[in-house]
DNA sequence: CTAGCTTTTAACCTTACATTAACAAAAATG
DNA sequence: CATTTTTGTTAATGTAAGGTTAAAAGCTAG
């Protein structure tokens, strides 16, 4: 059963209403980390990958505005949305130059959200992916285009990779002829870490080195309690 | 100097705030026509091509939602802004089933209403470039005429697609080669995305793959959680 | 109102995937 | 060198997504 919910960064400050809404949420199928500050807010923004930002205007040390900016300069595509309490003019505008995609005053009816954060949610779906380079790797004589999620060796017929063997070939095509950790996968594919999400991993590790038996120059070999390391020889 | 400006069409009942606001945005710089009912509106959007619609909710005879469908309709990438007067809940929901891009509630601040139509407008203009006038396709034998719905193998008689066939195939054709994935076909098509919708959606694949059968080079394939995939192969 | 088309819903079946289990082999530990 | 830990690999299992056809429900023009 897998599950690729939403991952939602929710900073806010008041903790009544943050753990209400983080709850609400949850409920609703997303994975929602819950910042309780603006610079727990930034720290936990760097260690991963969101799909929304929430964030309230008003917080201590640092407001909502400057972390936007701060998100913005990591990432340039991340939608933001705001909660502030109060309707003022002047925070609107300035929201909106910062880059936000949208605005809601409080109280906020939570259905409200939900139907934004969707229509947010669409809207970035829709914006064509068209920087394919991200996503096409050339691996000794294979080719993994890990958009379309296929394996070709020596412009054969392509071999179709299911999410998982693509990911992790991906990861390790980023990190080619360097340690993968074997954290990183766990955290960035699996979003958790155990016992049995390893051993899945290692699972996959696997499949994939039968895909890539067909050229004996590419290897993935096993860093022992470190990770795997995807080497072309030459 | 010769200035183009973004064509707004408002529609709203009351005289005094539709003629306030319509002063307000063509100080800046906007192009407006001013509609004073629904049954008004429509027939003005008929007659001229609008880079936005701010439509009231509540106007007699003819609402604003009922409005918006009628749009969509005859467009279904105009952006839509909805203005009401109270904040309900079931109005807001409604309204983003129906496709809307915004949501104001009366009293609401001119600025803010500007922001909006601005970050509105740098959305559509990111996002609808290629996609919107583009109408004929040649799919391998095949040539699909989008604009008069039909689809022709070999210069023999053309068949005649539903709407919905139509769009999908449209769709799947500006992606040629590429990944089309389900949110956006269910996103632009069909404005919704549940689980019936999606099965929906394979069952108009399934039409199509039928079609498309006699000239075995074009295949709609599959990615599994991903979306659908028009190859031509050669 | 209804004939004819379109779209959705239902049903049933197949395929694709991820996880878990089970057992074997390496590597580390001490 | 015996034991524990980690990794390698294959197979079994359960679940979700997709393929397909048919029936039901919606529409719309006569």
């Amino acid at each position: 059963m897998e599950e690729l919910n939403k991952k939602i960064l929710l900073v806010e400050d008041d903790p009544n209403f943050g753990t209400v809404l983080k709850d609400y949420l949850m409920m609703n199928d997303y994975d929602v980390v819950h910042a309780k500050n603006g610079m727990e807010g930034f720290e936990k923004f760097k260690k991963d990958d969101f799909d929304l930002c929430i964030l309230d205007v008003m917080m201590p040390y640092k407001d909502g505005f400057t972390l936007a900016k701060e998100i913005r300069e990591k990432n340039k595509d991340v939608p933001i949305v705001f909660l502030t309490a109060k309707a003022m003019k002047e925070d609107v505008l300035k929201g909106y130059k910062v880059g936000a995609d949208d605005y809601l005053n409080k109280p906020f009816d939570s259905e409200v959200l939900l139907m934004k954060i969707k229509a947010i949610m669409q809207r970035k779906a829709t914006e064509t992916i068209s920087d394919s380079k991200q996503f096409e790797f050339k691996i000794g004589s294979f080719d993994l285009n890990s958009k379309l999620r296929f394996l070709r060796y020596k412009g054969g017929e392509p071999v179709k990779l299911s999410p998982k063997e693509n990911e992790l070939l991906r990861l390790l095509a980023l990190h080619e002829n360097d340690l993968m950790p074997r954290q990183l996968a766990l955290t960035k594919i699996w979003r958790d870490d155990n016992y049995f999400t390893s051993r899945s991993m290692d699972v996959y590790i696997a499949k994939l080195r039968k895909y890539l038996k067909l050229d004996e120059k590419v290897e993935i070999l096993n860093i022992h309690g470190e990770g795997f390391r995807l080497v072309v020889n030459n």
